[in-house]
DNA sequence: TAGTGGTCTAGACCACCGC
DNA sequence: CGGTGGTCTAGACCACTAC
C-alpha cells in the first residue's frame, strides 16, 4: 500500500506513475529547495512504503522528461530550465572569434496594457486581465540579432513592473524567480519564416522584406500553466538548425 | 559471466550495454527479420546468461533509442525507419481539405557521376568511387512543394540504377531496402534558408529570390554507414516546425 | 568513511495478445 | 489458453562524492 501521497491520485495507475506525479507536484508546491538534493531513494522508497526499484523507475522517468538530473555519490537534483542555448540551437550567433556566447539585451520598452486576442488565448487570461508587454532587442558584440516582444500575466508578474529595468539581467527566467517566485519548466516553440517590416528591419540593420525567422515560445510552470509568450524575430542568413530524426 | 556474445565488446562496461552493442550487431548483420519479433526477454536473458531484469535494461535503451519498439502481449520488433513524416515536422503542407499525405514523386534525372567534393565527404567515399545522382520534384495535388537533389554511393546502391524510373514509388527508402539491401536506420537534418535561385524557383513555381528553407539530410544504416545525402528546397512561407525545450 | 546513485539478480504476479 | 511484455519486490554489491 502506497503511503503519504501528497496529492489526489488515480490508484488505477501504475505505481511508478503514481509516484512520478507526487514528485511533480513537490516541485510544483516548491516543497523541495531547487538547490539541494532531493530525498535519496531509500528514503523515498521508505515514505511511499515501495521498493527502492519503482522509485527508480519513477526517477528515471522524470529524468528522462528533463525535470530531474542524478548524480553518482552526490545526489538527485530538480534540473533548472536553462534552455537560452535554445537561440544557439535555431541561430549560429557567434562573435567573431567564433565562441558562443549569451546575447546581451535591452529592453525598449515595458508597460501594462490590454492583451490581444491570440496573447489572451495562449497566455488563457480572463477577459479582464492585463498583461505586461515588453519590447527587448538582443544584441551580440553590439550588433542586433533579435528583435523580441515578450508578453506576461500582469496578475502573476506584477513585482516585476517594479524592478528597474537598467537592474534586470540579460537573462528574464532568473529575473522571473527571484522577483515574482515564477519558475519555468519548458516551453513550447514553433519556427517560420516571413518578410520583415520597416520597424524591425529598422530595428535589425536588414533590408526591409528580408526573411527573417520568427520564433514564437510558450513557456510553461512545472504545473503546465502558461508563464510567458515571446515572439523573437531575427535574420534568416542567420538560421540554422540541426535534428536528429528516426 | 556473459555467455554467446556475438561481437568484440569491452567487458569493463555494464553488462546492458554490451547486450545493447551486440543487439544493435544483430540487426546490422540482418540476424533477424525485420517483420517478425526478436527473441523474447526471457529467452535472450538465457542465452546471454543474464538475468532478464538486464534484458529488459538493455531493451528499454534501445526503445528509447527508436532502434525496438515493444508490444505487450506481442513481442518487440526491429523498429522500421519511416520518417517521411519528417516532412510534415518542417512544412505545413497539406491538401486543401487539410488532411496530410505523403507528397507525389517525380524523378526529373538519375545519373552515375563524379561526385563533388561536399559528397564524397558526406558519405565518406573513396577517391575515384562514383556517386548516383538523382533529381526529384515532389508535389501535392499537382502544385510542386519541394525540388530534391539526392547522392548515393553507386557501389552500394548499383542495383538501383536498373530499376526503371517509372516503377521507383514515392518513397525512396522501401525501394533502397528491396533492390539495393540498404536500410535506413536515421538521418541528420540541417535546415537553413536562402534565396531560391533561377531554376530552382521556375520548378517551384514561385518568384527568383524569394526565400526558400533548405534540408540537408544525410541518412545513415544501423551501423552508422552513410547511405544517402539529399538537399531539399522548399517555399519558406510554407515552413513551420514545432519542437518543446527543457 | 558514510552516503549517494549505478548495476545486477531472481524471483512474483498482472495485463494484453493471438490462437 | 500459452506466451509476451509490464509492474513490483527485496535484496546484493559496486563506483563515486563529499567530508
Amino acid at each position: 500500500m502506497i503511503k503519504f501521497m501528497h496529492t489526489a491520485h488515480d490508484a488505477r495507475l501504475p505505481l511508478y506513475q503514481q509516484l512520478h506525479d507526487d514528485i511533480v507536484a513537490k516541485i510544483t508546491n516548491k516543497e523541495w529547495r531547487l538547490d539541494q538534493p532531493i530525498a535519496p531513494e531509500q528514503e523515498l522508497a521508505k515514505t511511499y512504503g515501495t521498493a527502492v526499484g519503482t522509485v527508480r523507475k519513477a526517477v528515471e522517468l522524470l529524468v528522462a522528461e528533463g525535470i530531474l538530473e542524478r548524480f553518482q555519490g552526490r545526489g538527485t537534483f530538480i534540473r533548472r530550465a536553462s534552455f537560452d542555448g535554445s537561440l544557439f540551437r535555431f541561430f549560429r550567433f557567434q562573435t567573431k572569434s567564433g565562441e558562443r556566447k549569451i546575447p546581451a539585451s535591452r529592453i525598449l520598452a515595458r508597460d501594462v496594457v490590454e492583451p490581444p486576442e491570440p496573447v489572451i488565448k495562449a497566455l488563457q487570461l480572463d477577459v479582464s486581465a492585463k498583461a505586461i508587454r515588453m519590447s527587448r532587442l538582443r544584441l551580440i558584440d553590439a550588433a542586433p540579432m533579435l528583435i523580441e516582444e515578450i508578453w506576461l500575466p500582469q496578475q502573476k508578474f506584477a513585482a516585476f513592473m517594479s524592478v528597474e529595468i537598467d537592474r534586470i539581467g540579460d537573462l528574464l527566467y532568473p529575473e522571473y524567480e527571484q522577483h515574482c517566485n515564477q519558475v519555468i519548466a519548458y516551453a513550447n516553440e514553433t519556427l517560420t519564416v516571413e518578410a520583415v517590416n520597416r520597424t524591425q528591419a529598422r530595428q535589425l540593420h536588414i533590408e526591409p522584406g528580408s526573411p527573417v525567422v520568427v520564433i514564437e515560445r510558450l513557456a510553461f510552470s512545472y504545473d503546465n500553466h502558461p508563464l510567458e509568450w515571446r515572439r523573437s524575430r531575427g535574420p534568416a542568413d542567420q538560421f540554422q538548425y540541426h535534428v536528429t530524426i528516426r
